[in-house]
RNA sequence: UGGGGUAUAGCCAAGUUGGUAAGGCAGCGGGUUUUGAUCCCGCCAUCCGUAGGUUCGAGUCCUGCUACCCCAGCCA
């Protein structure tokens, strides 16, 4: 079971084979417990597929629950993006999404048990009364004047807080646990807090709201989850977490497992720097594509297979990580490379005039959507004696290497003919604006009959019938592989990570395929983007494809 | 001697009772090709942070050391 043929094993499946084989449990229930103050991202969808993977893999099942105990940071347009983005992924969750806030009563409750077990009390010190109380990594806490209060005037204070009679930051409801504790969170931690805010799914019904360690674990255990699984920096916070569990009268014990969260290169996956990219206007917001975020992932062309795919070949482990970008771009490449239909497109035109192509005539061309693949069919491409070419693939001299068109010589354009150039035109500057050629029309499917080799295929769009695009391009958002580390990390933020282009595509394309996007012959994975009007058609590229060539040339 | 964690190739990562280092990404070499793409073939850790120990045999067991990550929010 821990090995299907969609996922491999890993320590987690690891423990949840052994309680299943011991009869810990008859069936598995995870959770996904986003707070929603703010996009998904990548880092998400690791634990996205790690959680309702597992579900689905153990005929189990996962919750989607909000963990929305700070209303002050959260909000309503993030559950719905979140929703989305789950769903695009290719996840359903187990019936009605939940939210922590579902069992604020219930939370109340347990709280009022552990005050009348003299397990939790309200503390009246200052947050600066707190901290030099709490005491620091090496030196113990000490405990505060209000520790030992009796249970029944802790009740009647809780009370009082719950409706409202204290101001924000005058009191706090504390678990009584050991000041002296090696692990900070058990220095009598604070479980309850007054805040006057107004939150987006209970309104203005509360002022006391439930910190995270209080209710993450109560919240798994009143909905039944086995295996609860957060990532490494909660470590700690297991010892309060099973403390909460042991010391309220519930049934069900969840258990806490930590897996090592997601770093990728040259971006970053923490909500709070994400938030500043999108404030800031650094990009273009949350959706931007050069944003990690799933909305981003999104508009700039990956796949939710391809996004899958990724987060099975990462595995889930304990070790801190730092992965690669080509490990995300290998896997949408490989998805759109069986899936995407061929088309082409000019990036960067230059005219090519074919001058003993027949005045004013035109044709239809077969063109293969896919080299690989009949099934994909074929579509007709628009041909006459004016086409644009891509400039770079063109150059009045060349060492041998250069397998393009050079002056004097002969290429192959793409599911059409051989031409050789003959002679170009320039501006004032110098620059070349048309060239000229003559092409063979015995070349059109085969190869010349005197058996000249040309090895060289570029790619073209008909000048006449070619649509006007934009292309984006993409690089990496940031100059450095770790722009968390940096003292600043806008300040290494890649001023070249978007790149406009304008040229043209070949006429047709106009909804994205199924796949996601088209690969555009020879220069990479391209997706229509929303921005697209009537007149332009916007493009982002996806990906390139991969480029020997690049190498090679200098 | 605060505590909690992690150390296997450039990156990710298998390795579960000790038996002689999976796989993927990247890279390198070759073949096919009307995409310098794809595809195909081959190569890529005498070694598992380090120093010792136990053993016929250790990535796996023991001891010491080192490095890195997390914890002192009324954030999650």
């Amino acid at each position: 079971m821990a090995e299907t043929e969609h996922h491999p094993s890993n320590f987690i499946r690891q423990i949840i084979d052994k309680d299943l084989a011991a009869g810990v449990h008859d069936s598995i229930k995870t959770r996904f417990p986003p707070e929603p103050n703010g996009f998904l991202h990548i880092g998400h969808a690791k634990s996205i597929c790690l959680n309702f993977g597992i579900a689905r893999d153990y005929q189990g099942s996962c919750n989607l629950r909000f963990d929305d105990t700070n209303p002050a940071k959260e909000d309503i347009e993030y559950v719905n993006s979140i929703k989305e983005d789950v769903h695009w992924l290719g996840f359903d969750w187990n019936g009605e999404a939940c939210y922590s806030s579902d069992y604020f009563e219930r939370l109340h409750g347990y709280a009022l048990e552990l005050i009348d077990k003299g397990l939790a009390y309200v503390d009246f010190s200052s947050q600066e009364t707190m901290r030099e109380l709490r005491g620091t990594l090496t030196e113990p806490g000490k405990n505060s004047p209000y520790r030992d209060t009796d249970a029944a005037t802790n009740r009647a204070e809780f009370e009082k807080m719950t409706a409202g009679e204290y101001a924000e930051g005058q009191c706090s409801l504390r678990a009584k646990i050991d000041m002296t504790s090696p692990f900070m969170c058990m220095r009598d931690p604070v479980i309850y807090r007054v805040k006057f805010a107004h939150h987006h799914q209970t309104g203005d019904k509360w002022c006391v709201y439930p910190m995270y360690d209080f209710t993450h674990c109560i919240s798994d255990a009143i909905e039944g989850i086995t295996h609860s699984l957060c990532t490494l920096e909660f470590q700690d916070n297991r010892r309060l977490y099973d403390w909460v569990i042991e010391n309220i009268s519930i049934e069900c014990t969840p258990k806490q497992y930590e897996f090592s969260r997601l770093n990728l290169e040259y971006t970053v996956l923490s909500k709070r720097r994400l938030i500043q990219l999108v404030e800031e206007n650094h990009v273009n917001g949350w959706d931007d594509p050069r944003m990690p975020t799933i909305a981003g992932l999104r508009r700039r062309g990956y796949t939710p297979a391809s996004v899958r795919e990724f987060c099975k070949r990462i595995g889930v482990t304990k070790m801190d990580n730092m992965v690669e970008m080509g490990m995300l771009e290998a896997c949408i490449r490989d998805d759109l490379n069986v899936n995407a239909p061929r088309a082409m497109a000019v990036l960067e035109p230059v005219k090519l005039v074919i001058e003993n192509y027949p005045a004013g005539e035109s044709e239809q061309l077969k063109a293969p959507n896919h080299p690989n693949d009949e099934s994909m069919g074929n579509r007709t491409i628009p041909f006459s004696g004016e086409v644009w070419i891509e400039a770079e693939d063109f150059r009045e001299e060349a060492n041998k290497k250069f397998k393009r068109l050079v002056l004097g010589k002969e290429v192959r354009l793409r599911n059409a003919y051989v031409v050789k150039a003959e002679r170009v035109e320039k501006d004032a500057e110098g620059n070349i604006t048309t060239i000229f050629c003559t092409y063979d029309a015995e070349t059109l499917g085969k190869d010349p009959a005197d058996g000249r080799k040309v090895k060289g295929v570029i790619h073209w769009v008909d000048a006449k019938a070619a649509d006007k695009a934009e292309f984006r391009l993409y690089d990496r958002l940031f100059n450095v592989p770790n722009p968390a580390a940096e003292e600043n990390f806008v300040d290494a933020i890649n001023p070249e990570s978007l790149v406009v282009k304008s040229g043209f595509v070949e006429p047709g394309l106009s909804e994205n395929p199924a796949a996601g996007g088209w690969q555009f012959e020879r220069t990479g994975y391209f997706c229509l983007d929303k921005d697209s009007s009537d007149s332009v058609k916007v493009f982002n590229q996806t990906v390139g494809l991969r480029d020997s060539w690049a190498k090679i040339a200098d």
